[in-house]
DNA sequence: ATGAAAGCGCTAACAA
DNA sequence: TTGTTAGCGCTTTCAT
């Protein structure tokens, strides 16, 4: 119970070589016998184990990576941890991950490209041998070149590199990249509306310069064109993503105009933040608006009313990143996955109004 | 661009001895130039920064850490990281060790106690100076060896074992216990539905010998009897936490008994469920029923209706788990911090119906 | 100011 | 079968 230390975990530790001493054998003996993998005679290694177990003695990892066989260790890096949809990713990863006895790190840039470049050297020193970078950006000139360096300096070690839902920079950059449909699943939701009736549909949480949101307002106004609508049927705000957002942007949407009838948010987390933005405006959903959100998060059917949106699996979307990675070594340059999401049915779409759409404010 | 391994990440890196020889100098100047902190004149430093850059040369962090300066890691162990109330702690102790310069690791244990076991063993290995363990367990005597062997173990290297949400079996023991009030929180948010008029008041999600429930229902129980209820007025029904739980034990009480007019959840997740299953009854919340849930997850408040619950600040609760953990060595032995928690009252409780309850079944 | 050398804890040849 | 030795990449005395 002595703590006599002022930095944490800087006593020493059981090495094995006092774990030989007391079973009166080698090192290399006792190594042999407690990784398991050398023929040593049954007594011997029951005493060394016996050592190991009264001494409570664990290999030093750093040691062990250092002379050969280290920890396989993975990497995933989202934005934030509480973020639904990269919570399950990472959850995907990380059980992925532990099924092949390998460790998982999380890392939370807070959407800062100076930590995820932090984080990235971080975990090169770590040795880690998979890094997956999760969740849309703008892909700017310092996009690209920031993703080109860890590609090619993860590469020169062997390590791999996995982009989810964003884009490679250049076809030839040894990264694998995972992503869902973004284009095809805010197509089909839009087609859902369309096809109840709605013909005033505005897209909530655009957010300009993000592949991900880009797709989806691209995927929005395809369906709109599909359906025979003009170019100028469409309408996005570009309020970005989060419940906040969507909270403010549909507020003030309501008070200028009330020119349409559906709604497709960005994400779920602004759905949530418009569906409650309407009910301040005491119009009813689906009555008087319908809304669609895109993700399903976990509780999108505990929304008021349950949430129609675009299923993206996203913990399948974690394992299969760490299984295409772990799979083929001919995966590295440009190897590109697409995954497919469906639409679920709830509650939050109707036909528009019979008048034709709200009440003009 | 080649790629011609088998094993991720084992080719050869770039060393300190290759930097040293490209800057003309030898290795022990180039880590004095690079470390920073031994007096190197600017010029040599800035050939062996060059040298360093233009390799793209990365410290290997096994080596560092066996000759001494290891990085500062911190794990936390959560049973999983899409439950929004983990997934808040968790970045809270990820934030509060990333502003210290540590990496942080989390670990998911779907809350096997075998694999909480691999996965502290683990940290050993790694040379974590700080686990933290969150999450409420049955206290039996596996559980009290269990920790006492890791707060032993981690102590006899001087890291810091912290317990969130769940007891120090022993108040001897080098671990440090952070949590919330369980038993004060219950007991308030209880007194909330009392106050409107409640009596016939059930508490869904009892999970007997879970510490943190039993605190919630004893909560529950002390309100019931500070408003002179007798303790035959107290009905727990004990089906453990999650919305599906909460969904199918609470459309069991109703097919069984409507003599209640008010349910006080585990926490959110039963709450959702719960919620689900009044409405898919044909019951509305609040005019019929009352419900009421515990930790004030993101979403609450998009749940229909709006959920009453007991905040719970978990990124606080993560934050001061490393906070206290690193501020004292005398720490160690027995310290305990409760932490606050308050109603937050939005739209799910009103007083019971008029003709004194539901009508029987 | 800088280099040579020792050594952190471990595993893997290589001998015996 | 077991022990001896070398060496992983780095920092740090100890000399110079």
């Amino acid at each position: 119970m002595e703590n006599d230390m002022t930095e944490p975990g800087s006593r020493r530790r059981v090495t094995i070589r006092e774990v030989a001493e007391r079973a009166g054998v080698s090192m290399a003996t006792a190594s042999r016998a407690l990784s398991g993998n050398h023929p040593v005679p049954a007594a011997t290694r029951a005493r060394v184990l016996r050592a190991a177990r009264d001494l409570d003695y664990v290999a030093n990892a750093h040691a062990r990576a250092l002379v050969g066989g280290g920890r396989k260790m993975a990497a995933v890096v989202v934005r934030q941890v509480t973020s639904p949809f990269y919570a399950q990713v990472a959850e995907g990863v990380e059980a992925e991950a532990a099924d092949r006895g390998w460790l998982c790190v999380v890392g939370a840039t807070g959407g800062d490209p100076q930590r995820e470049m932090e984080f990235v050297q971080l975990m090169r020193e770590e040795g880690a041998r998979l890094v997956i970078l999760v969740g849309g950006v703008v892909e700017d000139e310092a996009y690209r070149e920031r993703v080109a360096h860890y590609a090619q300096a993860l590469d020169s070690t062997g390590a791999r590199l996995v982009l989810c839902g964003r884009p490679a920079p250049d076809p030839e950059i040894p990264a694998l990249v995972v992503e869902f449909d973004n284009e095809a699943g805010a197509r089909a939701i839009t087609g859902h509306l369309l096809s109840a009736g709605h013909r005033r549909i505005v897209f909530l949480g655009g957010l300009p310069g993000n592949t991900a949101l880009d797709a989806r307002v691209a995927g929005y106004r395809a369906a709109l064109a599909e359906h025979g609508l003009p170019p100028e049927a469409a309408r996005v705000v570009d309020c970005g993503l989060g419940r906040a957002a969507g909270l403010r942007a549909m507020g003030e949407l309501l008070k200028e105009t009330r020119e349409f009838t559906a709604v497709v948010a960005g994400d779920d987390m602004v759905a949530a933040g418009a569906l409650r933005a309407i009910a301040d405006a005491g119009l009813a959903v689906p009555a008087d608006l319908s809304v669609v959100g895109y993700n399903d998060i976990p509780l999108a059917e505990d929304f008021n009313p349950p949430l129609t949106t675009v299923r993206t699996p996203a913990e399948e979307l974690g394992r299969a990143a760490v299984r295409i990675a772990l799979r083929d070594p001919e995966h590295a340059a440009g190897s590109h996955h697409l995954l497919g999401t469906h639409i679920v049915v709830r509650r939050s779409v109707a036909p528009p109004p019979t008048d034709g759409g709200l009440t003009p404010v």
